[in-house]
DNA sequence: GCTGAAACAGACTGGACAGTCTGTTTGTAA
DNA sequence: TTACAAACAGACTGTCCAGTCTGTTTCAGC
């Protein structure tokens, strides 16, 4: 086997990532990614059929970190006992790291590849589709457990997990609207404290994730 | 004076829109514009000096529309005397129209702006913020009556007031990843079960807007 | 050290694109 | 009815861009 290509291949991932999520797919050439990653046309395209195709192993990539993120929270609270400040504990591991998050980027991958057409007909849209569905049905098992025994109506609790998602990203464009990157970590504050409210969970009582 | 070509002007603006919101800016060329507007080069650019001048017009046009929609729905909830029953009044008027939002645009033109970065350089985010603030007053002010006097801890008001706009990006995002409109709808409930607990208003106690 | 295939480098191409330019039409006012 | 300016129409241009193609380098296995 030849020179090791994976190193490149991931440089050249890196670049088109930030420059994607921060100026849109169609609006990023692929000349300035190959300039940003210090590589060539002709790596590009030994490492990716098409313009296309780098989007979607961008995509699939980012997916695969989202899921990890949301493990982390569900690993993170695992040892909460009680279900409804085990939901509590949940979204303020994300509203700690809010700041954090915004620190290494300034938007949502998704919100680029939701935004162009094109990527929705190739397909892209499913790998987003799949996160939504996982934070979805991991949030709603947290949620069930937590209604269980409890006299709170919460609604569809699939719809009330999805509030996560929704969160997320309209908080990324809040971010971006203003130009301010705190609202992140405050309208996950904002979540925490309304589910907090509709589950009746006192929140000097919840419990906080180590 | 010659022939009126403000009728022409709004076909582009209308079509612009439409493509943009769809396709995204950059995605979107004026060639493509014209056609759907079924007008010529001439034309476009003796109304708009450039392709960014378009987006700034067409998003000036927008945020006149968004703000509309605020209005309306203070308007269609100004008779609600109770203040907490008044937001949870104002949040079901656009929950009640979140079918109707969907069916009249796949995405929002904000999601769009904020996504390029050519946009908010050339200041066309500095109009979604003025939209965000207006709605963030607005909302900050229902919220600040509602809460006087009352026992609630909602937190940070202009927070929560944001999350209103959170949650219409959010949704809108929502939809367009899982391919289904009636999040939008879905998700106003959602935030509208929320807001109604931490008021401690009742649902079936919540007036309803006529 | 020779071979073969993977990993690159970079010149090149055809098309698409924003913007220009030269006209032509339209309506109004004198 | 002519003069004039706004409102168009559409051919044209230079640039940028995705993708191609022809090489050259790198390195494992023999």
């Amino acid at each position: 086997m030849p020179k090791d290509g994976s190193t490149n291949r991931a440089r050249i991932l890196d670049a088109a990532e930030q420059l994607v999520i921060d100026h849109g797919y169609a609006a990023t050439s692929v000349d300035r990614v190959l300039e940003a990653a210090g590589t060539s046309k002709g790596a590009f395209f030994h490492h990716f059929d098409s313009k296309l195709a780098l989007a979607r192993a961008l995509t699939e990539r980012y997916v695969a970190a989202d899921l990890d993120q949301l493990n982390a929270g569900l690993d993170a609270t695992a040892d909460v006992a009680d279900p409804a400040e085990r939901v509590i504990a949940f979204l303020r591991y994300y509203e700690d790291r809010g700041d954090e998050i915004m620190g290494a980027q300034s938007n949502c991958l998704y919100v680029a590849v939701l935004t162009e057409r094109q990527l929705l007909d190739a397909g892209t849209a499913d790998l987003v589709r799949g996160a939504v569905q996982a934070w979805r049905a991991e949030i709603a098992r947290l949620l069930s457990a937590a209604a269980d025994g409890r006299a709170t109506d919460l609604g569809d609790v699939e719809d009330l997990a999805d509030h996560v998602f929704t969160t997320f990203e309209g908080a990324f464009l809040l971010c971006r609207a203003t130009g301010s990157p705190q609202h992140m970590r405050a309208q996950l504050g904002v979540l925490r404290r309304l589910v907090g409210a509709a589950l009746g969970v006192d929140d000097r009582d919840a419990a906080r994730s180590t």
